[in-house]
DNA sequence: CAAAAAAGTTAAGTTAGCTTAACTTAGCGC
DNA sequence: GCGCTAAGTTAAGCTAACTTAACTTTTTTG
């Protein structure tokens, strides 16, 4: 038998459903500038309670899949990292895949796309994003990791929740929150779109917007805040 | 609280993967005029032992899911039936898609349906179906069960191990085995094939055949298994 | 028909993933 | 810096789904 250091983590085989979605959920805290995710976070994310998020820490911490010191943040390894990559990568070319295919529209694709990422093969990922002519963005406008984890992040985003008055073009729709999105897609706004931002009001939290074909509208900073653009001058 | 009687099954909310499984397996027995299934053919099926089939029978029974006496075969309850023709209706229709839109082969379909089945949502078979303009027969000619849970099974159909010598054409390839899928493509065999099944030779198992272009084959018992026939003659 | 073989069941133990309850630690207000 | 509260952990216990081992029933067969 082969010399082997103590730290060396166990082969990590097969990868459950559950970890899957926690891989996915810490990487996603971070893609847009965010800290690392904490227990908190994750169990109100799976709407499960705190000591089940211990318990499943410490799993995907025997796997070597995450690094995590008692009390702060969850964090993941590079082999965690890699597998969190692939499961996106799955999710959005599968939205990309259902809109094409069978005319789902970007605001209903998520859910469907969450239960599909487990099952689908490399296989048929391949196939999809050769179908789909190798896209670098999904229907809300996030990028789609490469095969080889390499991500697009070419234009650099701004939140409208930061964004000073002026004229900008909607990038990314975050998907996190349903409501939100169904809200969007009630106001027209989707990816391209073109919309020119407001002088806030200190007494409101809400921002006013006017889109470029004049029409005036005024966003609660929640449904701002998953709204992402590129300055269009 | 209201009055029960004690037979009354539970709920049976939600069913696990396992489960599903188990159903499709059962109800697929008999599809072909088989008889029920046995504990060691579930055994054998799955990968697993006998006891770990005895247990899971046991859920499901308690699940009011099949019905069973001990030493017997396992069979379905109308509940059961009802979700086992639901899985099928969902994997046909999902090797259809898959051979449609990404250019899967009939012979290489199957595993990738096994694993989609499971999370694919109602709405979304509904708009496979209605994509592929309600297909009836999958692409190894099995019948797609309708929404509401009715089989076409028009035309009987003879299996090859019991057909006279004769001109059939194939309607059918059970898709059980990878390795038998691969033999048969490889014969130039698929679902809309004519053959002339010629006369046994009383001191071999395999099964002589002559196709319309004129070319001489010979299959194996266990091949033979798999291709259905309608006389054509 | 009795004995051997095959099939099925029961029992005990494991792991992942969940629960509730009790406890510990960290961070913040005063 | 003391104490409260929020966050996190530990402990105990549950079910589904698996395992191996021991046992029982059924079927086959000489």
């Amino acid at each position: 038998m082969t010399a082997r250091t103590p730290s060396t983590p166990p082969p990590a085989e097969g990868i459950s459903r559950v970890a899957e979605d926690f891989l996915k959920a810490i990487w996603s805290a971070t893609e847009w500038g965010g800290a690392p995710i904490t227990g908190k976070a994750l169990a109100e994310r799976f709407g499960t309670t705190a000591a089940n998020v211990s318990d499943t820490i410490r799993r995907l911490t025997a796997q070597g899949l995450v690094s995590h010191e008692p009390y702060k943040p969850v964090r993941l390894t590079t082999a965690g990292e890699r597998h969190a990559v692939a499961m996106v990568r799955k999710h959005r070319l599968i939205e990309s895949f259902l809109v094409r295919t069978l005319g789902y529209s970007w605001e209903e694709v998520h859910d469907e796309a969450e239960n599909l990422e487990h099952a689908v093969s490399e296989t048929m990922i391949e196939r999809i994003d050769a179908l789909l002519g190798h896209p670098d963005r999904d229907p809300h406008g996030d990028p789609i990791p490469a095969a080889d984890g390499t991500s697009p992040h070419p234009e650099h985003a701004v939140n409208l929740t930061d964004a000073s008055p002026g004229s900008y073009e909607v990038t990314r729709i975050s998907d996190d929150d349903p409501a939100i999105l169904r809200l969007l897609a009630g106001h027209g706004l989707r990816p391209g779109s073109m919309i020119t931002v407001g002088t806030r009001d200190a007494s409101s939290s809400s921002i006013p917007l006017e889109y470029n074909d004049g029409g005036l509208a005024s966003l609660p900073s929640d449904a701002a805040a998953a709204l992402w653009l590129v300055g269009r001058g």
